[in-house]
RNA sequence: UGCCGGGUCGUCUAAUGGCAGGACAGCGGCCUUUGACGCCGUAUGUAGAGGUUCGAGUCCUCUCCCGGCAGCCA
């Protein structure tokens, strides 16, 4: 890291010092705000390692808090799923886990407060009344009839809602603000309206619910939250959040916004991706190509790489798209430290050593992570019939491929060097296999030949293999931003190719006693994991969470 | 076009009136029993026009462009 990126501070930063500095605030609190109705993505990964990063770096707290105020939307099972991911992420909110539903009573003291204060109402116009009176941005809007009840009628009426006595849509709690604001949430905002629904918290306690504005800042206040961190599009919001706070005279959070992550290739709004999974676009919210954390988690991402990633985008308050190139680099560079190597052929081509004893098996070394010597060595079997890769045999090789071609000569990873003597096609002209001479001199290792060559390959013993499914992931989406389109549906970019299923893979053997959660590296294919779902012990399921950088790829493509 | 916010390399992000820097991506090279990793090098940017100033990405004025706001969603 240089020196510019140890020293420099985002906005947010900038903002708590002075806090500190002046007083306004003795420690930093913040929190994360989900509202439980779906499942986390990469976006709320930022919010979560901005949020939780900046306790930790302040050394003070951050709180988790499920902001269910909306019974209709919210279901227990995405607060489950919630709390797995953020702590799958690695973050710890101790013994601070909230639900904005335990403040339901202490908000509806403060709402009588307001009544008692004159700021406060029970409006009984209808939906479309209030919609109509609330005017537009461009005018102002009209006061309500109901607006100026007396604060007894207020109180009877509200008490009355909270009692069940009406049907919803009857009645709504307004804040007295000012309805010609040229903020349009200072019109009169709605603080409760009536839901008769039952509330996963809550029960059937309730029949009134707190709107978000409503609930959110004293909610905050109510936990001593000192930074409340949200993104931009509550910039019009905070007005209103600091009006209620202000007039009940409580504890008050400074809020500030900050831009959401966009990614490109990918989407990132709740409401479309849950078309892709109901419309069966994807195999699920945890299908690998998802942007979801259950997703990525599957796919073999480390809670690392998103750490760093979310540290490397940086915060401000400009809208922007991140490039996923910079996603991959965190990965890559966290998988090449701790990923342990392995053999593998994706898409395999026999080859038969013609100079090698037809039962004659060699266990050789093989290193399990270049980058981390602790990680050892195993014994890996070699034999007479081999698999390589397909893409590492060219019949008419290009001018700066320097894998196997007829006559050529190419190492075998920790192995021998091999020569190709001939090519066997069937009736088809379909390359059948290869037969090749190997060089015993050239023993990995063994130092008794000074050989060099160009190339390097990986290879199975076919005897000894494991077959498996491997699944190569591509990008979801054909173009950078698939929801920037105003013409198009976003569905109309989704990438055709962004599933590869290959089934006939050949694995050393090592891997059958891969387990769940650990990271691979095949070498010079990419990293993989195992399926959490479908991989079975006699029906092993690779995930290719992302490729190696190809150097060969590019210059193959000129 | 009412109010609010925002425009710095291709992308993301620094600069607090004083050498426009970093990372990713790109390109070129070195190294290599992973065409990986690593290392070295390199191009590219302050939306525009005025003004203040010894000096402006930063301050002022105007223009242009982008985003948000009219749920009893969050």
């Amino acid at each position: 890291m240089s020196e510019n990126e140890k020293n420099s501070k985002n906005f947010i930063e900038e903002i708590i010092d002075e806090d500190l500095k002046t007083g306004k605030y003795s420690t930093v609190h913040t929190r994360f705000p989900p509202e439980p109705n779906g499942y986390l993505h990469i976006g709320h990964a930022k919010s979560i390692c901005l949020n939780f990063g900046l306790a930790e770096k302040y050394n003070g707290k951050c709180n988790l808090r499920f902001d269910d105020t909306n019974p209709s939307k919210e279901e227990e099972e995405y607060v489950n799923s919630i709390i797995e991911d953020i702590k799958w992420l690695g973050f710890d909110w101790q013994e601070r886990l909230f639900f904005t539903s335990d403040y339901f009573d202490q908000l509806y003291e403060y709402a009588l407060i307001l009544i008692k204060k004159g700021k406060a109402y029970v409006d009984s116009l209808t939906y479309e009344e209030i919609k109509e009176y609330r005017g537009k941005p461009i005018e102002p809007g009209k006061e309500s009839p109901f607006r100026n009840r007396s604060i007894e009628e207020n109180l009877d009426l509200f008490e009355r809602m909270k009692n069940g006595e009406f049907a919803e849509g009857d009645y709504v709690l307004r804040a007295k603000i000012d309805m010609s604001s040229p903020n349009m949430n200072l019109r009169d905002p709605i603080m409760y309206r009536i839901k008769h629904e039952t509330h996963h918290r809550t029960g059937n306690k309730w029949c009134i619910y707190p709107m978000y504005d409503w609930a959110h800042g004293q909610s905050d206040s109510i936990e001593g939250i000192s930074h409340s961190i949200c993104t931009l599009e509550f910039e019009n919001h905070r007005p209103l959040y600091n009006w209620f706070l202000d007039e009940l005279g409580i504890h008050h959070p400074r809020q500030i916004e900050f831009a959401r992550l966009n990614l490109n290739y990918t989407i990132m709004s709740k409401r479309k991706l849950l078309e892709l999974v109901e419309g069966k676009y994807v195999n699920g919210w945890d299908d690998p190509r998802m942007p979801t954390l259950s997703g990525m988690r599957r796919r073999g991402y480390t809670p690392e790489s998103i750490r760093n990633f979310a540290d490397k985008v940086g915060v401000a308050k400009r809208d922007s798209i991140s490039d996923v190139a910079l996603l991959e680099f965190s990965l890559r560079e966290d998988l090449n430290k701790r990923a342990e190597r392995r053999l593998a052929v994706l898409r395999p081509l026999k080859i038969v050593i013609s100079n090698y004893p037809e039962n004659k098996v060699e266990y050789l070394d093989a290193v399990n992570n270049p980058e981390n010597e602790k990680a050892g060595k195993r014994k890996i079997p070699f034999s007479r019939e081999l698999y390589i890769e397909q893409g590492d045999f060219q019949e008419e090789p290009h001018k700066k491929f320097y894998r196997l071609a007829p006559g050529r000569e190419v190492r075998l990873r920790f192995a021998y060097i091999i020569k190709c003597e001939e090519v066997v096609k069937n009736s088809e002209g379909i390359i059948e296999k290869l037969i090749c001479s190997y060089d015993p001199d050239t023993k990995s290792g063994s130092g008794t030949s000074n050989k060099k060559v160009k190339g390097t390959i990986h290879w199975v013993s076919a005897e000894h293999s494991v077959n498996a499914e491997v699944r190569l992931y591509d990008r979801l989406f054909t173009v950078e931003n698939p929801a920037g389109d105003k013409e198009k549906d976003f569905k109309e970019f989704l990438n055709p190719k962004s599933l590869e299923i290959l089934n006939n893979c050949k694995l050393e053997p090592e891997l059958s006693e891969a387990k769940i959660g650990q990271y691979f590296q095949f070498e010079r294919t990419g990293y993989f994991v195992l399926d959490s779902k479908d991989s079975k012990k006699d029906n092993l399921v690779f995930n290719r969470t992302v490729s190696l950088r190809d150097t060969w790829a590019k210059i193959s493509r000129k």
